[in-house]
DNA sequence: AACGTTCCCGTTAACGTTCACGGAAACGTT
DNA sequence: AACGTTTCCGTGAACGTTAACGGGAACGTT
């Protein structure tokens, strides 16, 4: 027979209390360390706490207090690179701050979930959600669909929305970046492999390629969709090559893709950087030490988590400056390596 | 001036009873679908619980049932793979089985960081701990300075502790697949590159190696230690190049170390696999992308997540063939790819 | 007609903590 | 000597929920 398991038996600040014959009242003042308390009592306190491994319960800290100190957060693709370290910074921020972290994961892409997520959330009185959680079509409206109970929420690379406050990086700009290096490079023939249109960063980083290349007065027609992963780069680039022999350049969707397109270089003789420069992005650290090192444009992950962190924590407390609805951007930087090198 | 922040006023129970002339018992009945309740009574709650919004507090429900439905997660290394693979494990299935997660990180391998950290879950009333911590040398006997006062835990990648549950992989085992593939291409000349010796997986892994070797009549001399990163993978191998130039095979102790190998063979001139065998460790998604691809010992990460949830459950309820203490091996399976081709 | 059941529902008390009071000493001040 | 001030501490009530109990109707049974 299964033995019960209401856990044994917490130490209460009551008996502690009792312990020390003062009230609970005092031991309270004890532990949120007030200064109505003499040093003797405080110190006879502090001793029977001690040695009792008295830990007080935050749930009931809470109900009276109305504050959880815990912080919601949803992901999806947490098996994702990019995703996990956005979560180490929203994690070790919310630490530093003092606040717990609920975790919930989502599957990809579908919204009958999120609702009962939310509420779970709510349940658990979070004082803050933070969505990180890949921005694919369905999901721009996401912000406006949340329950009107909902606490304050940030959204980690999304369209910008009125209500809620979104991180992202500026995909756009970054591509910009990389295609630009390209042309410094004296390319001509850029091709492009995105993600799957469906994804906002993809569409972006698209565009951007698109508006470099149509305002040097070149086509922006070679290109192809991969799914992020290097098998799909690797075909994607095997399509491209086929029909656009000519091609000198590639600026990869992110740095998986990226390095499949090395390998079917590799794989035809296709010398890098000579007969065709690369570049990816994201910056995974692995990118380094690619055959050849793959220039990049690398993202500030974990600053994204942080700074989701610091802003939601902000508008809980209802600091004026912080108001939801703002659209950070954060910085992109073009990492140089062997695949698409320094110019001259 | 900052506005106040507890939550403006959430529905409760009370409210709703009110709203349907019942008393707040009748509303808990119907939250928790007890079978005391008429048809009638019951559709009236439910519908006025739909249209307020009500979400139930878990908090109160928590402190009064002694049970928080939550299961607190401690990680180190989250930007890792393996980390962030595991704790997808844990979210799924811990969600699944309607339990919440509190996230904890802490930084990769100091003590004093790690008593606040459980006193801080055990606050929040969690029901049980899985630690997904890297088990460097310290960390040890950690299963043992844990507190009395906490609830069942699992530690992830672990020596066996006699008192507190393990999950892991064979490491030793995978290692002597490794080899034993190599020797089995007819190689002799068998080089290992380990991580950092204070991580138990490094020495485990190693220990394979070696034993390997020497059950085969060969030296197990061939030997240099990295810090996982592909850098230093690259590195380990360039010194050991150099003092052995008959080296034919190299088992590294992760993928990135292996990818460092790939380069430098790449680099050199070396043909991999004719000149060179190269095995990784892990299964990381990009090796097959690698030039050559990479064979690789692949461990069931997601698996040893969702296992430890499931286990941690079972040793919560108090149930009986889920005894404290057991050390769980998972199983490790051979990928064989263009670096350490099949045989024949 | 009296009794046992079943069905439905309400009352009271707790869970562990904090908040808003109030009050008794002990001290100084005029 | 009477009065403020401080310093320290305790008393009730509340936070939102559930457990334990009890009780009144409505039903069937002897």
């Amino acid at each position: 027979m299964p033995r019960p398991n209401t856990s044994p038996k917490n130490v209460t600040i009551t008996e502690i209390a009792k312990l020390c014959r003062v009230s609970a009242q005092t031991v309270s003042r004890v532990i949120n360390n007030r200064p109505d308390v003499s040093p003797a009592t405080r110190d006879a306190v502090e001793k029977a706490i001690a040695n009792s491994g008295y830990q007080p319960s935050l749930l009931a800290r809470g109900l009276v207090r109305r504050r959880s100190q815990t912080l919601g957060v949803v992901v999806a693709g947490l098996r994702h690179f990019g995703v996990s370290q956005i979560l180490n910074g929203i994690a070790e921020q919310s630490q530093a701050a003092g606040y717990g972290l609920l975790l919930r994961e989502i599957a990809d892409a579908n919204s009958p979930e999120l609702a009962p997520v939310i509420d779970l959330l709510i349940s658990h009185q979070v004082e803050g959600i933070i969505f990180a959680t890949p921005s694919t079509d369905w999901t721009v409206h996401l912000a406006d669909e949340i329950p009107k109970n909902c606490p304050p929420a940030i959204f980690l690379k999304r369209e910008p929305s009125p209500s809620r406050t979104t991180i992202g990086i500026d995909n756009t700009g970054g591509a910009i970046m990389a295609v630009e290096h390209l042309l410094a490079l004296g390319r001509t023939r850029i091709a492009h492999i995105s993600g799957p249109a469906r994804w906002l960063e993809a569409r972006q980083r698209h565009l951007g390629w698109e508006r470099t290349l149509t305002d040097a007065g070149l086509a922006a027609d070679c290109f192809a969709e991969g799914n992020w992963s290097s098998g799909s780069g690797q075909l994607a680039f095997r399509r491209l090559i086929a029909e656009n022999p000519d091609i000198d350049a590639v600026f990869a969707g992110n740095d998986q893709m990226a390095l499949g397109v090395l390998r079917e270089a590799s794989d035809r003789g296709i010398r890098i950087p000579e007969d065709l420069a690369v570049i990816g992005f994201d910056g995974v650290p692995e990118a380094d030490q690619f055959t050849p090192s793959l220039t990049t444009i690398a993202q500030p992950l974990a600053a994204i988590g942080s700074s989701a962190v610091d802003r939601l924590l902000r508008e809980i407390e209802g600091d004026d400056d912080a108001v939801p609805g703002a659209d950070i951007v954060m910085p992109t930087q073009l990492l140089i390596r062997e695949s698409a090198p320094a110019v001259r």
